[in-house]
DNA sequence: TGTACATCAGTGAACGCGCGTTCACTGATGTAC
DNA sequence: TGTACATCAGTGAACGCGCGTTCACTGATGTAC
């Protein structure tokens, strides 16, 4: 058969949502592209029509999640959202069970410091980018400060949701998500 | 040959210090036995004299990983070593640059999150011990207060320590790690 | 004292399996003449 | 209008490789008689 035009990237798009869901899930490593290929319904070699390695696939990925998470900003950004509603959804319960659909930074950061400089690099961009929006979001402080506190925020988000969900007692859990909350609305709204 | 008695024990502890380093450096799941026993000057098939398998290995590793990192820190409060030490110490470049002696928390806790329940029971465990020691480390505040502070400033020490890991820029980095050192103190001292 | 057997940490080859990657092929459609 | 060929997303079997795990075996020493 022959497709539509359009059809080829509709198709890669689909692949990197597979694979989006599926890493943040399971982490990289875990993830065989034979499995992400017959969830996407395609067959092991399509792979390769449209990414190089699947190192490529894993640079894209986190490169178009991020860029996701940073238009949500933007629209948070032109909508009026308050950063204090950013850091509760981050830190809801919500987040804490759906890694598939939550933030990449959370799922991948540690498994992202080994591996080769382009991912890294392409993940540095965007967490540059989103502590730069995260910065514009908050009220208090000079931009120097706000970008200071963006920073703290994120890391402390971060860090807390990663620990509520490795933890296996839902009283803990819970309560490293509500105190990384009060936390960080302090950072954000301190003068 | 005949061995001395305590080899075994021995010998286990070995592979058992090999393969904590390995893991807190590249992960658990980019981590295979053959390399860990090699490494340890063994070959493959005596693996089994020791461990029922590898997920009996990341239990024990992570175990006494996080069992040494505890008596430290009972060492440092009989000392009086202060909790800004703890900080300093933990969010320095030298932790940064050096995964595979450092805190395994850090390392591997989104992987650790996925792994079977046993394994998570023993995380938990050692969490809660680590957080109970910090919180009697901190100054401030009610005992109450105390435990909600030790959380936060976990939280934010993991998730600074990792994203100072991941981001390719040395400036973000350091600028990571101070901005997470500020607020650590910050909340330490804080009544 | 000497011989026969038990013990057991470690050896090293082999198991089946899933990995990332390659490649000859398919088949529906578009294009050239 | 009809025929020959080009295009190209996708197929599916195969590649070599390293994984976790198994197992028959080794060989130095301890124990029994």
């Amino acid at each position: 058969m022959r497709y539509d035009k359009g059809h080829k990237d509709e198709t890669r798009r689909h692949i990197l949502e597979v694979a989006s869901a599926k890493f943040r899930e399971s982490g990289i490593a875990a993830v065989g592209l034979a499995g992400i290929m017959s969830e996407a319904g395609l067959t092991n070699g399509a792979f390769y029509t449209h990414f190089a390695s699947k190192e490529e696939l894993v640079r894209e990925v986190l490169t178009d999640a991020l860029t996701r998470r940073e238009e949500r900003h933007k629209a948070n950004l032109e909508n009026g959202v308050a950063v204090e509603t950013v850091i509760r959804d981050y830190l809801s319960t919500r987040h804490r069970d759906h890694a598939g659909t939550g933030c990449p930074t959370a799922a991948l950061v540690a498994e992202i410091a080994r591996h080769p400089k382009a991912t890294r690099d392409a993940f540095t961009d965007k967490v540059s980018d989103l502590v730069g929006l995260m910065a514009k979001q908050i009220r208090q402080g000079t931009p120097d400060e706000r970008r200071r506190k963006a920073i703290t925020i994120y890391s402390t988000m971060v860090g807390a949701l990663q620990l509520s969900r490795a933890v296996n007692d839902r009283q803990l859990s819970d309560e490293i998500l509500e105190n990384a909350v009060d936390a960080a609305l302090t950072i954000a709204n301190e003068r």
